[in-house]
DNA sequence: TTTCAACTTTAAAATTATGGGATAGTTGGT
DNA sequence: ACCAACTATCCCATAATTTTAAAGTTGAAA
């Protein structure tokens, strides 16, 4: 199938899959006569793996490897448990920053008035601290 | 003061200054004889500003709304309590989806023997997910 | 057969916010 | 006068994706 079938059954776009070959992460597809890419059932199946890692928010860099681990018969599930484990603990931080500003936001949105007057406990916060 | 103490100061990196003015954040700075940008304490405030918003996670746009919000002193405090909850909105809808991402990982980590067979539940999952 | 819309190709650039470097000019103290 | 430390501008890099543009290909209708 031509990379416009590929993109859709796989929720990968075009232009998405073009960069992934460019960037190393699939490796270069095959070409038909015209130039064209050409997919098969296999090649839709890493675009869905690819597909499925990122919407779990790994970087492209960790998908790589997850990639090689799928790839590789012999792997050791203990490196594929690591990575996961090092991502979960990458979006809990990120996720207490997050929490922490939001809470911020929440405390001096509350206390302001929200009316026509300019006074604004926002405004002051942003404006005084060092 | 010279861009790199209005920078200690304010916590805002000399190379960030420059950018700010270039992209309109912050008026173009006058400019003594020799061509160095000369700042003040009202400037020096203004960035102190940037740097707070920043850290609430603020976006750039966002924080020129703020600063001409702050400059006005005709504002209504509505319209800051609004860029508030806007934003803290944001953070909210973030958090959940890293959240979901999380959790998804960390039961899929806790069924993952992790061991040196190949065998992987998060592998699996990875695959199979359409 | 011509033609036209819908595809594909490559390449480049925008996005967001910041950091890094190169090169050149300026300052201030010794 | 000299030299380290500063400043200026300009370009590049990051992460992941979208956008744009220009050019070539396909398939089917007119």
């Amino acid at each position: 199938m031509k990379i416009g079938e590929a993109a859709l059954t796989s929720g990968v776009s075009a232009k998405m899959i073009r960069h992934y070959e460019e960037i190393g992460l699939l490796p270069p597809n095959l070409r038909r006569a015209n130039s064209y890419r050409d997919y098969g059932t296999s090649e839709v199946h890493e675009l869905r793996f690819i597909r499925r890692a990122r919407d779990l928010g790994f970087g492209l860099a960790d998908i790589g490897k997850l990639l090689d681990l799928w790839r590789n018969k012999a792997r050791h599930s203990f490196d594929v448990k690591a990575l996961a484990r090092a991502h979960a603990a990458e979006l809990n931080a990120k996720i207490s920053e997050m929490e922490a500003m939001r809470d911020t936001l929440v405390l001096l949105a509350n206390a302001c008035n929200g009316d026509n007057r300019p006074d604004c406990p926002i405004i002051n916060d942003l404006a005084s601290k060092t």
